[in-house]
DNA sequence: ATTGCTGAATGG
């Protein structure tokens, strides 16, 4: 099949519409829809959204003397947020002259300990929410990780991840178009993340054989910790086999990746996994959700939420209605837990696949990886960069200037050096 | 939190 031909065959996916800038996305069925005359306008409206995506993707910035981070700038927003704490100080000291409770001694431990909880990076850095895809970067370098968060970086787009961003649409729009929604709110949001969820869990449990970009929560092996992604796709194969895919697109040659690489993508797929089997077994109770991402389930969805629900025959108004009606469905989904992992290369040059790497899930493998992760997300330990064997990552990687932890390591060589030289 | 606002992933 051709990358970017289109068989969504009525498959519709709707780009989720933020009040500033942000999009996100539902799924829907179109034969749930119904309205046959509406796919060439979705069709047209996908195709926009995909021309859109490589334009801004080509106003790319010139060279500049501050550290400039390729890959992204989420520490911008950390240090806005911070510049914008100050900014309302003033009315947080009112309200503490007017509140007698914070006299109480138990009060003031209390808010001591909520204060220290937001010195962890896990809250200070991801508001206690982590991507899937933050496991995968620390796993490459997390002292890079850190700095990505922690030093202002002025954000420059990497071409390799644009190309990568851009097949990934392309392959997407094949299976469904994309429809936006207007959100209004964060329950919103999570109403769009939840109807699409549903729509896919429906989709697999009946007439379709392959879901793209399909959302993912949880808290994987009930470790504490709250985590979100996308899942590549979701397909049975020939042997009826659930089977999970992920995508990844090699910019400099028609090779494999190296070690680290494939053993980061086989982290991803693993995690995956784990998060789609526990969904599927209703392993996700609403207090878990509703305490980790402190949604107000009395909250009443947005019009252009509500408006789509209604139209795939959902006719509930409030998010923890939605919430009990998707838990419900979770837990009686007769899905399959997923049985294969499965890596598809691609090159950037002709946009075609040349390789697929089985990947062998290894629960004990993963539960140690994340065991070690969630010490730095908590605190217990500091970041650590990359060791010598691995120091080629370095080459690649815009810290490398004024990385503290590869001075220290090129230190402990040449005293290592030393020592061997003495000895002679 | 005194403030709970973030499409996730894109490649190396
Ligand atoms: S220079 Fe090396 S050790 Fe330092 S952050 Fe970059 S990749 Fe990690």
């Amino acid at each position: 099949m051709e990358l970017g031909q289109n068989l969504t065959s009525g498959n519709v996916l709707l780009t989720c519409e933020k009040r500033s800038t942000r999009l996100s996305a539902v799924k829907i069925d179109h034969a749930l829809c119904s309205n046959e005359a509406n796919s060439s306008e979705h069709t047209s409206y996908s195709k926009n959204i995909a021309s859109d995506f490589q334009c801004s993707s080509d106003s790319l910035n010139s060279g500049v003397s501050a550290i400039v981070c390729s890959s992204e700038g989420g520490i911008c927003s950390d240090v806005l947020r911070q510049n914008m704490a100050k900014s309302s100080d003033e009315p947080a000291v009112k309200r503490k002259k007017v509140d007698n409770k914070m006299e109480n001694q138990a009060d003031l431990e209390k808010v001591a300990e909520i204060q220290k909880k937001w010195e962890l990076p896990l809250w200070k850095f991801r508001r206690g929410r982590l991507c899937v895809t933050d496991i995968t970067s620390q796993s490459w370098c997390e002292q890079q990780l850190l700095y990505t968060y922690t030093l202002p970086t002025i954000p420059v787009e990497n071409k390799a991840m644009v190309k990568g961003s851009s097949l990934h649409l392309a392959r997407e729009l094949e299976v469904h178009d994309i429809v936006p929604v207007k959100v209004t709110s964060r329950e919103d949001s999570w109403a769009i993340k939840l109807l699409n969820i549903m729509d896919a869990i429906n989709g697999l449990s009946f007439d379709r054989l392959c879901i793209r970009e399909m959302p993912i929560f949880g808290d994987p092996f009930e470790m504490g910790v709250f985590m979100v992604g996308i899942i590549d796709e979701l397909k049975y194969n020939e042997s009826g086999e659930l089977q999970l895919l992920e995508f990844k697109s090699r910019s400099s040659s028609k090779t494999l990746p190296g070690k680290a690489q494939k053993l980061n993508h086989a982290l991803q797929v693993m995690l995956y996994k784990q998060m789609f089997d526990e969904l599927v077994s209703g392993k996700l109770s609403r207090e878990m959700i509703l305490g980790h991402v402190n949604l107000d389930e009395g909250k009443v969805l947005g019009s252009a939420v509500l408006d789509h629900m209604q139209k795939t025959g959902i006719h509930f108004d409030k998010f923890g209605e939605l919430l009990d009606a998707a838990l419900l469905q979770f837990q009686f989904s007769s899905l399959p837990h997923v049985d294969s992992l499965e890596i598809e290369y691609c090159f950037q040059g002709d946009c075609l696949s040349f390789a697929t790497d089985k990947v062998q899930f290894d629960s004990d493998w993963l539960r140690k990886k994340l065991d070690h992760s969630f010490l730095f997300w908590r605190g217990v330990r500091e970041a650590e960069g990359v060791d010598i064997e691995d120091a080629w990552k370095c080459q690649n990687c815009d810290f490398v200037d004024i990385c503290e932890w590869r001075k220290k390591k090129q230190q402990e060589c040449m005293e290592k050096n030393q020592i061997s030289i003495n000895k002679l």
